[in-house]
DNA sequence: CCCCTGAGAAACAACGTTGTCTCAGATTAC
DNA sequence: GTAATCTGAGACAACGTTGTTTCTCAGGGG
């Protein structure tokens, strides 16, 4: 016998079973004790619940969950970074909705990889979640399919879904654009430069129809320009102003299709000492930290979060009810500092 | 008879008794093809195959666990607040490390509430969850015994448990304070201010320590400021840097307690337009955007999450090694803009 | 005194899966 | 040709819990 010095912590943990051997009562007994039933004499009630405490029992709910045939009172949620704030202010927001309904959150990241994506569903609905809330990443959704016939509600958020129907809670960017456009076009501004980056995205593409119609509207479509960067690059973005500025009649207002791309942008302008009116999407936190007085397209991002949530709950418990689509509105803000005092 | 017109599409699951009376075979050959068994007769194995497609049929893993007594490849993780950049970056982290070991993360927020931190751990627990990630906000992390004693393995992030022994993962607070106030020592400033929020966080008293220990050793402890203010209350941070600016012989520099006070510090410096040192706690992103040139105290906040995480595996595997406490490193780093351009 | 009633607890089966054992049929060795 | 070996599949029980049914034993009325 070469045992270890010290009892082995790890122990199986006790089950109804062993609170049963220690009560002297039936395991069903400690089933209804555990479960509150009010038809079990004190006497015993007081027995069990001695043995719970000793033995450190607690129930496993896994197995309780299987045998009642309940439902597991969890969600998933899959996004693309949890890392990125707007999607862990989603992510906070949903949380706090599932803690209202008693149930827990699994957190999962695709990373932007639409086999990820699938993995995970999968994977969760191998796990029996009641409902999943995705951020989709990739071309089509319908591997989806199979899981909603079989009664796993899907709630999508921030793109809609392709190759397959379901709730989507979006963001209105084709709406907010066309307000910032309006915006420049009624301070004066006729030469309007948009940059976006890639155009793959439903979110950048809706951004642009956005601007593209009130541009026409306008009747100034022809005098304006339309940058599409890559996504990923640093710096693309400076660039791209810095090709738009050095024009024979550059745009004087420039609307930027996200933070990072406005980021680059306020950099530029700076740098070169334009004056430039510069817009862009995304109020982001230290917006307001900007060098450069900037508007911005603002939206709520907990909203997103919050209102999948819910109407996730809500078809979990009707799952009849038909689809519907939520969009968030869009706000105008300015931002940024017009100076800073050197040290 | 008054169903619905529609079919509902909401049908049980297909489980593992209806693929076997549909492909003709017994049970207990579904699972063997399912698990990938290689002693099925091929013709066998792609008949349950074909089955299992029709049905639509998918594993439900929660029994196959509770069945085969594996761990259920869950992992809880209890933050603060998961909208705080800070504790999204570690549940990110500690994220990508579980789906190394597919394993899929519970996320939960405590919001500072230390009886909600109770209930979200003993929650996890009846889930059977292999481990547990906290960051603690209670004064006392005793109510855990019960699980570690039963092989619930608990990493503790960012703060020491209080009551009970564990590993943890730190960031060197008192390390980087000392550090910070060694640079401002060296920069000649000997009226050094010190501003805190509440002592009562490990974090801040450790950051106080740090910087007292310093001063104390260069004998100017006695020329220094120590200010604490309320935590949560916006503002004050500027208040308590005005009142000390207004004083007789004011600090030279200035060391705040995290990046909420360093940018009420900045914004009263800036508006006052004085010449002061300033220093500060965590390198948050958008702080070289800060209109005013500081110093501040840097860290991995990933690696917070990643360690923590790969430390919970390890002991997952390897209960019995003892407890180790695993220390951040800080670095200093110079932020902010010395000036901005005006529009 | 006996039967009926009902409260409260135990016995049994089941949730969906897998571990263990058994068995039928094919293959090999003597 | 028969016994020993092996291969592959089914039967059965079990994981930890709960729904359902059955049982026991007071208490009360005829």
């Amino acid at each position: 016998m070469n045992d270890r010095d010290a009892a082995p912590k790890r122990t199986r943990r006790p089950t109804m079973v062993d609170v049963a051997r220690s009560a002297g009562v039936s395991v069903k007994t400690v089933s209804r004790v555990v479960n509150g039933v009010s038809t079990v004499d004190p006497a015993l009630r007081e027995r069990v619940g001695l043995a719970m405490r000793e033995l450190g029992f607690r129930r496993n709910s896994v197995a309780a969950n299987l045998r009642s045939g309940r439902s597991t009172a969890t969600i998933g949620l899959i996004i693309l970074d949890l890392a990125n704030p707007f999607y862990s202010t989603i992510a906070a927001a949903a949380a706090r909705v599932a803690q209202r309904f008693d149930t827990q959150l699994f957190t999962a990241s695709s990373g932007w990889d639409a086999q990820r994506e699938t993995e995970l569903a999968m994977d969760l609905c191998q796990r029996r979640v009641d409902g999943l809330i995705i951020v989709p990443t990739g071309e089509d959704q319908s591997y989806l399919r199979a899981e909603t016939d079989q009664g796993t509600p899907v709630v999508f958020v921030d793109r809609p879904p392709t190759g397959i129907e379901g709730d989507a809670v979006l963001i209105d960017n084709r709406g907010g654009a066309r307000t910032a456009v309006q915006r420049l076009l009624t301070e004066g501004h006729d030469r309007i430069g948009i940059v976006t980056d890639s155009l793959n995205s439903w979110t950048m593409s809706e951004r642009l129809a956005g601007a593209r119609e009130e541009l026409e509207a306008a009747g100034v479509a022809d005098r304006a320009r339309f940058v599409e960067t890559p996504s990923d690059a640093p710096g693309v973005a400076g660039d791209a102003v810095a090709r738009m500025l050095g024009e024979a009649s550059p745009p004087t207002a420039i609307l930027c299709g996200n933070n990072r791309i406005l980021s680059g942008a306020v950099g530029e302008v700076v740098r070169r000492g334009a004056r430039v009116r510069l817009a862009g999407f995304d109020d982001f936190e230290f917006a307001h930290l900007l060098p450069y007085p900037v508007t911005v397209v603002g939206y709520d991002t907990a909203s997103l979060g919050r209102f999948a949530a819910e109407l996730l709950f809500r078809r979990i418990r009707e799952p009849e009810i038909s689809f519907s689509s939520t969009i968030v509105a869009t706000y105008l803000v300015d931002r940024g500092i017009a100076a800073a005092a050197p040290c």
